[in-house]
DNA sequence: AGCTAATCAGGCGTAACAAT
DNA sequence: ATTGTTACGCCTGATTAGCT
């Protein structure tokens, strides 16, 4: 959706307008006193007043989008010349899109990986319940599982979900600050892993750490 | 992961060069000659732009946002006043690292959402396994948990698996296009909930209203 | 050929604002 | 205060020109 477009009244560009200093100003007026040692660079400050561009040249530039999000130096410059803005706007525009729209699908997707697994979560703990509960009918008695005891199997149970909530707390915790603190590594699994118990990790494929996985790279070739 | 490609043939890769020119200096000096009359909104340009903070104002503005992201006028002015810069630049810094780390941690906790997915699915997988080789060693026979027939359970959780299968692809796929085309929603639970059965689901509290699996643009967490 | 240096686009991060 | 936009520097990876 996003229809958004206002743009309705004013354009508040006046010829001279100075109702706020605009930091620049101030800037290179403090050239000096600075003992910080740190002139690397830049000399090249060009400033220009703030700027939007209009409805029309954004919906077009959207459209195109739609079906080539990387056009090359022709094709931007085609589209600066209908528009009537410099190439090298058209080419910042694109490029802002990009990471917007990248980062938009990024929130999406954590949303809806976030009902994902919720909605694992509980069915997970149906399966426990309903793995608790077994009966058997041929004997009436409770089914018991595997081999071991109906106390034995009861505590894994009990064990793994507790390790889980650790898990997942910990992990919450980990957003707000910068360094993990827990991880459920540090909580070894109690005892021999059986057949019949999920352990939790579920670690089968566990090779080596740094989860690196950058999905998604660039190519949208548009001939 | 070549992006683009466009057939390495010659053709003829003119040097269409547009030399790098900030933008401003263009845009004044683009006069008339566009018959498009639409001029209305003319940019006004001044000169001097960009700026780069020094490593040391970063450095100590770092500090002080780890143990309060959000100061007000009297802080902000005393920092712009310690790290020799205007008070705007520093409202201007503590904003934009503000979502900064926002972002950061959308992203962080994007990956792990990802894997504590794919954990929860495993973990599941195991449990539909255990559950359909539950074997009562009382009587020896299979343990047929609950009271339908093993194969309609089998079928039951065959189903639900498919139908996970199924809500996840579409998911995915979803995340390519717009819309989403097939949501779970299309493919109703195919009979009577069992007690035993997740039914993929886990609709828990039905409490009233539609089954709402509608995750996507409804509530976000609000602090 | 093999290597290095210059080129170039794209991604990433950021500064300064406007709009909500 | 948050969110979105515009402009832009810097870094990186891929392609190419130039030299030993």
């Amino acid at each position: 959706m996003v229809g958004k477009q206002h743009f309705g009244v004013n354009s508040n560009i006046s010829e001279d307008d100075e109702i706020q200093r605009t930091v620049h100003e101030e800037i290179n007026k403090s050239s000096s006193e600075n003992e910080d040692a740190n002139s690397t660079e830049n000399q090249l400050l060009k400033r220009k007043r703030y700027h939007r561009h209009t409805a029309h040249q954004i919906q077009e530039m959207e459209a195109f989008f739609k079906d080539c999000p990387h056009p090359n130096n022709r094709q931007r410059k085609e589209i600066s010349q209908e528009l009537g803005m410099e190439p090298l706007q058209v080419k910042f525009w694109f490029q802002n899109k990009r990471t917007q729209m990248k980062s938009k699908h990024e929130r999406q997707e954590n949303t809806h990986l976030r009902a994902e697994n919720e909605k694992l979560r509980v069915e997970n703990m149906r399966y426990r319940e309903a793995l608790n509960n077994a009966c058997c009918p041929a004997c009436g008695g409770m089914a018991t599982i595997g081999d071991m005891s109906h106390d034995e199997r009861h505590l894994r149970i009990e064990n793994a979900r507790l390790r889980e909530e650790i898990d997942r707390i910990s992990s919450i915790a980990a957003k707000y600050v910068g360094k993990p603190f827990t991880k459920s590594e540090d909580i070894p699994s109690s005892s021999i892993p059986h057949p019949m118990d999920p352990g939790v990790a579920a670690s089968g494929k566990r090779v080596q750490g740094k989860g690196n996985d950058n999905y998604e790279t660039t190519n949208a070739g548009k001939p």
